[in-house]
DNA sequence: ACCTGAACACCGTTCAAGT
DNA sequence: ACCTGAACACCGTTCAAGT
């Protein structure tokens, strides 16, 4: 710690490299450990130099999400019927943020304003708008999809807080099996599927435990539903 | 600042006074001033005193959450259909979550592990398993369900940081404007309907601009598609 | 232009001490 | 049992100064 700084050569870092370095503590220490210094140091240098290249602790974050979504690999937009397009995308989009568990927390914040390239989200629109959705519906069917698809992989990356004393799983469980199945007969009857893999009732993040079937669910439910407000039948 | 410490009596404060002291911090100063010295400054006291009745700030958050959440009046689980009973309650969380605006970032990690009462769990499990859902399948519908309604909200109430210089929307704006309609053509033809509207392209939170219009038809997908999952036609 | 070294203000948490 | 007063370790950010 504090050994190595001051090497020869002085301008070593570009906004990239300090962008990378950023994901790197990110993905290894956590959220608890981002740290500008903790960025800092991984490079070898003072935090003012992390400030002087990215300009602040939430642009860095706002950087780092920018570069784990780069990762994603759209489908071309011509070959797939638009309902196994959407579907491809919204895998694509789970699967690198599962590579970066950690982004999880922040992704929601940063997509609000998208700072990213444009080419996604003209992909999603036209794909939105050959299924049939025009004006303001198409808008609301991208709310709809893409809010779907990024606030449930956001649930589903969520893990307890570290504070959780350990042994208080067993506690809960025990608590769990006294429900008295008058008062909760649903929850009593089905304990045995929902414990550990039901929302609310989870003891580790989506990293530890992904939800593979519930998300496969999920895409068949958000398709399907779209394919209805696509072709109203009213 | 600092004066009105050292009362009278001693013993004022019990859990409940001090998470909702922090409630309302957060309410008012949003997730930056959300403080375990604001706390104990608006309680008239010192931090030591907020720590031995909550111990410690992520117990605090959820400890509100708790009590946010503790403000949903669900439906009489027997009067409706089971698509409407899961609609009311969707639109009671959305509606509690407005309340607290700034709940927003805190609530997805805090309902992994349910500390809440499972009344509500078992409400909903009991109709989706009314609606035809058994055993694994019970428990991902489930979180389809929740990690859609939860997972949404959070991304509609999430803000820009709010380090972004003013201007920058006009400046924004204005590359959105100059997008060669040839590389982007659903977003050009549709820029008036999608500019401040749609995830990626806002300026301002859910709590400011609320999507009233894509969380209605968000329903309607996550119901239309429950719906053929709970009946297969395959 | 880019990095050093150090400082400032602030925060979460703890602890000995009081009553 | 509950609160006071103060301290410790740490962090985001800034700034004058170097090269």
């Amino acid at each position: 710690v504090g050994e190595g700084k001051r090497l020869v050569d002085r301008q070593r870092f570009g906004p990239e490299v300090v962008v990378d370095a950023g994901l790197a503590v990110l993905d290894a220490a956590g959220v608890p450990g981002f740290t500008m210094r903790a960025v800092a140091d991984r490079l070898g240098t003072y935090p003012a130099t992390v400030y002087w290249h990215v300009g602040g602790r939430s642009q860095l974050l706002t950087a780092i999400v920018d570069r784990v979504l780069a990762e994603m690999v759209p489908p071309g937009p011509q070959v797939l019927d638009w309902r196994d397009w959407l579907r491809e995308v919204a895998r694509e989009y789970r699967r690198v943020l599962h590579a970066h568990p950690n982004t999880g927390q922040f992704v929601a914040s940063v997509l609000t304003t998208g700072v990213t390239a444009p080419e996604l989200m003209e992909g999603i629109l036209n794909v939105l708008a050959r299924a049939g959705f025009r004006g303001p519906r198409l808008a609301s069917a991208y709310n709809v999809l893409v809010g779907s698809v990024v606030g449930w992989v956001s649930v589903e990356l969520s893990a307890p807080p570290s504070d959780v004393e350990p042994g208080w799983q067993e506690g809960f469980e025990a608590s769990l099996r006294d429900l008295s199945p008058e008062q909760f007969p649903t929850l009593a009857a089905n304990r045995d599927h929902v414990v550990g893999n039901v929302i609310g009732l989870r003891w580790t993040g989506g990293s530890q435990v992904p939800l593979d079937a519930a998300f496969e669910m999920a895409l068949d439910v958000w398709i399907a539903g779209l394919s209805v407000q696509a072709e109203p039948q009213g």
